[in-house]
DNA sequence: GGCGCTCCAATTGCATGCAGTTTGGCGCCC
DNA sequence: GGGCGCCAAACTGCATGCAATTGGAGCGCC
């Protein structure tokens, strides 16, 4: 089921390694929110490693943009703002089009069947909770993008999709994953077919609706930046008296 | 000039940020060529900072796939292989043709002049060495993703292009900037123009048609993977010798 | 009561030190 | 002479320690 390919991209098994992954999974698990703060301290604590080892994990993650990093402040999880988290779909679509263009019609029997067993893993967890099938639904395409042994296109196409659960965990709630798993069935058949065109097209529409359910509010606000928000109100009163910006709104 | 943007995605003035972009501008400028050894020490010493922050720096690196690390060995540039060049292509026109879409008839008068400018100075670096054509080349690049101010996009488009950049350095010799130029000429002229489909097709064949120069041998060597190479003369000798790979081979 | 100031605990930035691993060079043996 | 093994130097993996910065609690003033 798991053990797919010996080799991550330059993560091995070192102790860095080690907390890489685990945070990377609490954090598209939800169990980390976004804002959630990591000090070194308490991870090297937990992780039973020093705190050099913690930090350095932290700036591995932050690399990948799942937490940020700010001089002299604690980390925290990431938290994207609305056109942050449509880029990065935008960018996922793209690469992962270009997944499924490399795998049409050139999978194996064991590879379509591993997918399948994959899909059934995901059937099998629709009964738990939002957070495992949303891992569950990420990781079906990670396995697609390990399958064209493209080194490079395992990375960015991990690493963007981990960005994306990290915005569904923000902006969605519900996450019908009924249809998102039909959708993957759909995938690997045409995969299997060999319809090169076809399977692009699903991929680019399996992908955009999963985007358009999760990012629903196009304007409003949501998005981190409560400056914009306020500006407009910051007019009204500019004149009024001299708003210099309190503390709450640094935030 | 320069001074697009303020803010560098994770990338602010600490140490090791200094040390990363310095390490990135030689790499891609030939002055470390792929192999060289890049041990802590001699970077700590170089950088006059201590082992801890080159390493870091390293860890970092390493992350942009620039450099890589084994467990107790020393870092080195990276080598890609002429597969692993491909795919960094293949992935670098998704990610371009995506920047080009975005930015099609929404570039500002002042945007269109910086990118001629820059174009000019390309021109004008002809008659440098080739290490500093490729770079402005690839600067010309990054400047778009920037110009899309999609902090994700420029992330992706600025790794992958220095990925190519090591690549060129390695495969390909004489590199004639000319047609180069006038292909980045063109498609400023068609993103002013707001022709998106040709603008796209025009970035899309740009940057093919590099790969191409520059990845002349479709099949034969080159590719690091020594083990793979001597296999049929391994056969040769397998039932005359025990061959138990020598020491040579592991590299 | 609310606002601002000061000071201290919490936390990061970084260097150094020690232990374990790899490298490659020297000498030994065939 | 060529190959094998051993050993020291070089290097990495990691923990700890110290200085610098932050942010927030507590206190006084308006």
């Amino acid at each position: 089921m798991a053990a797919h390919a010996t080799s991550k991209t330059s993560e091995s098994s070192d102790k860095v390694s080690v907390i890489c992954r685990a945070l990377r999974r609490a954090i598209i698990e939800q169990a980390l929110a976004p804002g959630a703060k990591l000090p070194e301290d308490a991870l090297g604590e937990r992780f039973g490693v020093s705190r050099t080892i913690a930090r350095h994990a932290l700036g591995q993650l932050a690399a990948e943009g799942l937490i940020e990093l700010r001089r002299n402040r604690i980390a925290v999880v990431a938290t994207p703002s609305w056109q942050e988290a449509r880029d990065a779909f935008d960018i996922r679509i793209e690469l992962e089009r270009l997944v499924v263009r490399q795998l049409a019609g050139k999978l194996t029997k064991s590879q379509i069947a591993e997918l399948n067993d994959h899909v059934d893993a995901e059937d099998r967890a629709r009964g738990g909770t939002d957070a495992v099938s949303i891992r569950l639904a990420t990781e079906f395409h990670i396995l697609l993008a390990h399958m064209t042994s493209s080194p490079i296109l395992v990375r960015y196409v991990s690493e963007v999709a981990y960005r994306c659960c990290l915005t569904l965990s923000l902006f969605s709630r519900p996450h019908s994953t009924e249809c998102a798993i039909n959708e993957h069935r759909a995938i690997i058949a045409a995969l299997a077919k060999g319809d090169e065109a076809r399977v692009m097209e699903l991929m680019h529409h399996h992908l955009d609706s999963v985007a358009n359910r999760a990012l629903v509010a196009p304007a409003p606000q949501r998005g981190r930046d409560l400056l914009d928000i306020l500006a407009p109100y910051a007019d009204e009163v500019a004149s009024d008296r001299v708003v210099k910006l309190p503390k709450v709104v640094r935030r």
